[in-house]
RNA sequence: GGGGAGGUUCCAGAGCGGUCAAAUGGGACGGACUGUAAAUCCGUUACUUCGGUUUCGAAGGUUCGAAUCCUUCUCUCCCCA
């Protein structure tokens, strides 16, 4: 199956330039995805953009990752309401260095003529001077052109303005097509559906400046079936980078997937085969209580993103915490094998002493453990019913806690709510 | 440079001298129901030693009393030059 009919089946594609997919059938083809270094880590969202990749390499083409250290200086407009602010280059370095590591993971850089590769656009623009580039890529399109797409429209009609800077992104994004287009065979940019402005700039300039021929294709922006942002959480985006979304939370926002969810998503981010999920539907279809769809999503993107080391970690903290098991479970056991069933759930400290004195509830959750920001806020749950310790139920604002709340002597268990579990460390 | 409109609690957006910690909607969080799903219903949504304390762009002022009136400053948007 060719490349693009598999993004086509499996819903990952959104929009296509006429005659990409004959320019694909004709050989090995060159093409590129940016990424911004906006911050340190790829987040969930970004995981399309890497299956589009991986999925371009599996069907023969040599796919080229490219790091955006100079397109990061400047900010893409693109689905931004707001003029953003600019990032320091000491952080954008870091940023940069961090994604290409990420990045590193998921394709072949070794596998002959269709290995991956990647490159920064800073390279080339870094000698790039201001006059030089208007006079070589500016003056290739009008303003009208570059007005009338629609990142800019929006900000235009919009309150909040937008800066030349920002403006200007889409002549940065285009030359670097060009570059790449021009100096490594480059013939197709893809991305997210947000990006295709951004890419056509960059098949037009290389139309009118070399009358070459250069592709584009986007991808469906991921979304949830109930129309909220994809990838976030209660406590931000999910991350790649283990320090920041541990694996066992990676791993539950997977699994928390509602089924409609995860019947697209499986497709799109999974390289299971048509006959395989068709299978897993239709067993889930039989049994949706098994959620055997989001199992099978949440562990094979686990897997790929961390390891099947770290999947095993979080399927049994998952058991514990959210099986029948009782809270005697952890009686007994090792200090280790405790830390590792609680491995990437929030933990705190607490002194021994504070403890032996008793600490009221509140105090202890609000104040010694920041479970909640504020005492107020930890009053307000209590007495909503929404904070169990060791798992059951904390009845009231008054209880006091003490030693004989503790698990082998060193641990307990709070949770707010029934999916938000913390373990305080008393030493 | 001239003229106009504005900056309110996470967001949008009311309030226009006391009854305002601030309507309403959204979001978020929690509860019930479930399958750690969806839908639905309900509750919470500044801090607190529960006496109070700090909030409505910033600083002053008027008043018994201001988010609401006045002054200056500041930021944003729009129109004109």
């Amino acid at each position: 199956m060719n490349f693009v009919e598999e993004l086509r089946w499996r819903g990952m594609l959104h929009d296509i330039m006429p005659g990409t997919e004959e320019k694909l059938n004709s050989g090995v083809i060159a093409g590129y995805i940016g990424f911004d270094p906006t911050a340190d880590s790829l987040h969930v969202g970004h995981l399309t953009q890497i299956m589009t990749l991986i999925h371009f390499q599996k069907a023969g083409h040599k796919p080229y990752a490219l790091v955006g250290g100079a397109t990061g200086m400047v900010g893409d407009p693109s689905g931004k309401s707001e003029e953003r602010n600019l990032l320091s280059a000491d952080i954008l370095n870091h940023n940069q260095a961090c994604i290409k590591a990420q990045l590193e993971k998921f394709l072949d850089f070794g596998c002959g003529a269709n290995s991956a590769e990647m490159v920064n656009n800073y390279d080339w623009f870094k000698e790039f001077s201001f006059l030089d580039f208007i006079r070589d890529v500016g003056k290739h399109l009008t303003v009208n052109y570059m007005m009338a797409k629609d990142s800019v429209k929006k900000r235009l009609e919009g309150d909040s303005g937008l800066s030349f800077t920002e403006f200007s992104y889409q002549l940065i994004q285009g030359y670097d097509f060009y570059y790449l287009w021009k100096h490594k065979g480059c013939f197709l940019q893809m991305g997210g559906s947000d990006q295709w402005g951004n890419i056509v700039t960059g098949t037009e300039l290389i139309r009118r400046k070399d009358r070459g021929e250069a592709f584009a294709l986007t991808t469906q922006l991921i979304k949830k079936t109930d129309g909220t942002k994809f990838g976030k959480t209660e406590s931000g985006a999910v991350w790649l980078d283990p320090a920041r979304t541990s694996p066992y939370k990676f791993y539950q926002f997977w699994l928390n997937a509602s089924d409609d969810d995860a019947k697209n998503w499986i497709r799109i981010f999974t390289l299971k085969s048509k006959e395989e999920l068709e299978a897993l539907d239709a067993e889930h279809a039989a049994a949706p209580n098994l959620r055997v769809l989001q199992k099978a999503l949440a562990k094979d993107i686990t897997i790929r993103v961390h390891s099947e080391a770290d999947y095993e970690t979080a399927i049994k903290s998952s058991e514990f915490l959210f099986g029948n098991g009782s809270i005697d479970f952890l009686t007994g056991m090792s200090d280790d094998n405790l830390l590792g069933i609680f491995d990437g759930i929030e933990q705190f400290n607490i002194s021994k002493e504070e403890l032996s004195a008793g600490i009221n509830i509140v105090d202890l959750l609000g104040d010694k453990a920041k479970v909640f920001p504020s005492k107020s806020e930890a009053k307000k749950m209590i007495q909503g019913g929404g904070v169990s310790l060791n798992k059951a139920k904390v009845g009231g604002v008054e209880e006091v806690i003490n030693h004989s709340s503790l698990i082998n002597n060193k641990f307990i268990v709070a949770q707010k709510g029934k999916k938000n579990y913390y373990l305080l460390i008393v030493e």
